[in-house]
DNA sequence: CGGTCCATTGAGCTTAGTCAAAGAGCGTGG
DNA sequence: CCACGCTCTTTGACTAAGCTCAATGGACCG
């Protein structure tokens, strides 16, 4: 559990994902703000493969401020499916839905800073359907999750190995950009081949000639940790990219 | 356009699937009921192939009364995934979201009855986070379409073909048992070894060739367009089936 | 009787998986 | 400071699941 101190300085900070993720559909009034700063100031800390959420238990309202976390689902063979990445600023399930049991395990990949967005779910329950702010922030969030869970099964059931990487890449950057984690076109990837793999329904082996070869062919580059992008309207191409509609 | 008068007359009977599916997760109140029966009482038809719901257009609130229909979205070079099948009885999309654009098409895969939920969706969106009675129904059913979802990314990703068909037909046969459209082990597929290919992720080749294995292997047999399941418990073992939690 | 759509079959090929082993990086303890 | 062990990455050789192409067969329909 390392840096308690950094995840909790940042995550009362300003420009912090979680912040940014909920502004960005609209402004907030000032309750809204103190509530949602209310929020951020008592974070929980959890170590790498902490299961965050098992299958079956009523679903948390839990938003991710740091670190990264997945929704998966392992098979009685051992073999796992990454479902969905959670990044900073993501709830951890969809989270307008009342406390219903997950459709699957939430786990960290790395240690991550959680928080408990529950008075953010009550406030948004009670106000009207058409309301902005808060409520409507949190219904794009989710709107945001479905978008995600069609790209990724169109990239496993439609795409060969080459292409549902770079789709997967491009959206990493999209996300991590609108939670401000990228700069110069390059972001932090904590994930190892291993975790692409069970992401891109891909064996280990392969995910690595892939990546060379993307790095050959001079795409982007991948590198303890970092990701660069290289050529953006390429891998688009490659990847038949459309637009998550963030607003 | 067939059978027109037949998908009005069963829309209107009480054993009907949209009702069947609503009543499911609890019982209604006499407003409510009157409100169902009023929608159903006003089915639009469509033709085979017919686009019931563009990819960004707003999504409408529309109950599918009868007929197969599916949300798919299509590559820049024709390839096609299925991201999921819509049963009578399903919304064509979560029905409890606003109107926000579609993350892909629904389109008819054949001739189809639809219902104009609005009003449902109306009544349920003023009431109480935590009422039961109708706005329950619609959760749920919402909820419902999560795991469905679940289960597609876990099957193209880490299931074979000979799994994932498994999986598929147990996924169907589970779904129109709860809408009242199985007897004898033994329900209606009208589909196309193509549209099954597009939904596994799969080649119209292969398709073929795994249902001929799975028939050879006697645990079901898709003849004509009807499926008869004939061995249930080694399907469930085969494609590592977890029931879905219906309430 | 052709035409159309769909299912089926065969042959050959490609993508991706498996198995096994060898580096590389990194933290820990001697 | 180095050696060991751990985890992760990389490589090679082989295998196999599944795809493409092409042709045939069947059913239905005007």
């Amino acid at each position: 559990m390392a840096n308690h101190s950094t995840g909790l300085r940042e995550a009362s900070g300003r420009g912090t994902p979680v912040m940014r993720r909920i502004a960005a559909a609209g402004d907030l009034t000032a309750v809204e703000l103190s509530l949602v700063e209310d929020v951020l100031a008592t974070p929980s800390h959890h170590p790498v493969r902490h299961v965050l959420a098992a299958e079956g238990k009523p679903v948390p309202a839990v938003l991710l401020a740091s670190g990264w976390a997945c929704r998966q689902r392992v098979l009685n063979d051992g073999r796992r499916q990454i479902v969905s990445f959670v990044l900073p600023g993501d709830p951890l399930f969809p989270i307008m839905r009342p406390a219903i049991p997950a459709s699957c395990a939430a786990v960290a990949l790395t240690p991550v800073v959680t928080l408990n967005a529950a008075p953010l779910l009550a406030y948004a329950q009670q106000a009207p359907a058409d309301a902005g702010g808060l409520a409507n922030s949190l219904r794009m969030m989710d709107r945001f999750d479905e978008f995600l869970l069609r790209d990724q099964i169109v990239r496993l059931g439609r795409q060969i190995a080459y292409e549902r990487m770079v789709h997967l890449i491009l959206e990493l950057f999209t996300r991590l950009d609108a939670a401000g984690l990228v700069s110069n076109n390059s972001f932090s990837l904590p994930l190892t081949q291993e975790i692409l793999a069970d992401a891109l329904g891909l064996s280990v082996v392969h995910v690595n000639r892939v990546l060379q070869q993307i790095r050959r062919d001079r795409l982007m580059d991948m590198r303890s940790g970092m990701v660069t992008i290289l050529n953006l309207p390429q891998m688009q191409q490659v990847a038949d990219w459309t637009p998550i509609p963030l607003a």
